[in-house]
DNA sequence: GTCAATTACGTTCTCCGTAAGGATG
DNA sequence: CATCCTTACGGAGAACGTAATTGAC
């Protein structure tokens, strides 16, 4: 029970051919070897499968309902393959990635275009998502690859670092703090601080920072930066985001400033699972990634 | 591009068992070889099937895809194995049979109803022909075998003898015929004869039979024995049938005779082509033929 | 240290090619 | 006798098993 590819097509090529040596010479063997083969075919399958003598060759009936068989193996063989090649060759596959809200609204849109552009047989699916998610998602294997401020274990993952990106302050434009040069922590002291959401990076990122500031908290937890600003613009407080999502909260009325700490910085990580290899298409946009950084966007 | 099946079987215990060493076991090889199978198979397809360490097996996602790809392959090989399989043990298949009306209406129905019983899952075609058409369904592929009073050519045919059919006259039974015990040829002088139809071995026999012989040709010629039977009952004159078509034209006023002469014997062979080989429900079917004669209903 | 996959290496067997053989028109 | 398929036989390479190695827990 153990037919090959090989002699599958010796079998065709017989079969259209009807002449031992001429499909000898497409399966690119010597008439000998191919009339062993087809009597191995034969041996194998355990009947005869062609009417032969020197001068014709014939499906016997067993031959001929071999051949719908074959045929039909043979597409399967070539179509897995050719399936396997088009993925390799990054002609088709699917990537998904999880990544932050800033990122996947600042950064990741033009660098998938120019993706798609390079490889247009690849469905991208992108996940906007908070921290703890986003490695949630790679450990499941709901994504191939994830963006993140935090790494995660290192038994599990693999993390590569991106760059690191600067926290803003957000306040409006007659804040105190507007008029300041460079703004520090301790600016931030008895401020009324309006949170993004506590499973996302940035909270947790700002509950170190500040755990030796005072800062008041407005009790206001928002998740999309876009409510964030309305609410700084209205006088509920300030926020702090990173540096991607600072336009993300433009409007009129608002300022944002770069806080100057060397803490207030904000990793960006790449990540996979360690124990499963990517897609090409996924090691494709992982390589993407990695050599386009976000350009201009960033100070270091 | 030659995947063997063996390859294909040792992904999908690989992939059941995520075991090398049982999936190995599986396959009847040595977990060294079996790690070797994967790695050819990984090698021809020209991607890494599976994420792997020495605790843990997974599908990578190429393997993931191929995964789909294999089960059909290994389906269709099995399938077309199996497929086979049943028809050389006679548990499927088609045969069929052209054969003269007479045998068609007298032998054939019981023989075929005993094939019937021991092979059930063989489906039986019989096709009730003249002569000529006979060979020429034969060498045309339209049946696998057939059954005729003449041999046809050698280069074309395999041919075997059956047995040999006496000729009868059938008379009405105030005919003057009727009362001989022994009816030769010469009897027939200038009786009026209704011929069965040109292209049957009858009507050939016929010609060679009585060419010595004065005969009247009545015009009539008909195709069914019962057209026959009812001709010759209503007095249009006599004729000569094989003697298993004796009984279809049986009717109240008509008698049959055998007709006394060594040359009034109708063989029967069986023939197939030459050059095309029998699918095993056909051959099978011809042993049977061979080994069932018609029995009492002939004398020798 | 233990267990499982892999690599090294020698053996066996499959498969191919050259050359001789045989059948057919 | 010319053509085409088949058989014979020897060599190259594939595939397997035993045993040593690597790697993970």
């Amino acid at each position: 029970m153990n037919l090959s590819g090989r002699l599958i097509d010796a079998f065709l090529a017989l079969e259209e051919t009807r002449r031992f040596s001429i499909a000898a010479r497409r399966c690119h063997v010597s008439p000998s070897a191919f009339s062993q083969m087809i009597g191995r075919l034969e041996e194998k399958v355990g009947t005869r499968l062609f009417d032969r003598d020197t001068r014709n060759v014939a499906l016997t009936p067993e031959g001929e309902v071999f051949s719908s068989g074959a045929h039909r193996i043979a597409a399967e063989i070539h179509a897995s393959m050719a399936e396997l090649n088009e993925r390799s060759l990054l002609r088709k596959g699917r990537v998904s990635i999880a990544a932050p809200p800033s990122l996947a609204a600042a950064w990741l849109p033009q660098l998938m275009a120019n993706f798609k552009v390079d490889h247009p047989g690849i469905d991208i699916r992108l996940h906007d998502v908070v921290s703890d998610r986003c490695l949630d998602m790679i450990a499941r294997g709901e994504v191939d690859l994830g963006l993140n401020a935090q790494r995660g274990n290192d038994l599990e993952f693999d993390t590569r670092l991106l760059f690191n990106e600067r926290l803003y302050l957000i306040c409006r434009e007659d804040d105190p703090l507007a008029h300041l040069k460079q703004i520090r922590l301790s600016h931030l002291k008895d401020r009324d601080f309006i949170h993004t959401v506590r499973s996302g990076s940035v909270w947790q990122q700002m509950q170190g920072l500040l755990s030796g500031t005072k800062i008041r908290d407005s009790g206001l937890e928002v998740a999309q930066f876009g409510t964030l600003a309305g609410l700084i613009s209205s006088g509920f407080g300030i926020s702090i985001v990173p540096q991607l999502a600072v336009y993300l909260c433009n409007r009129p009325g608002l300022l944002a400033c770069p806080i100057n700490a060397r803490k207030a910085l904000r990793p960006i990580y790449i990540i996979k699972r360690k124990d499963r290899s990517l897609s090409a298409a996924a090691q494709a946009m992982w390589n993407q990634i990695e050599k386009s950084p976000p350009g201009g966007m960033l100070d270091k």
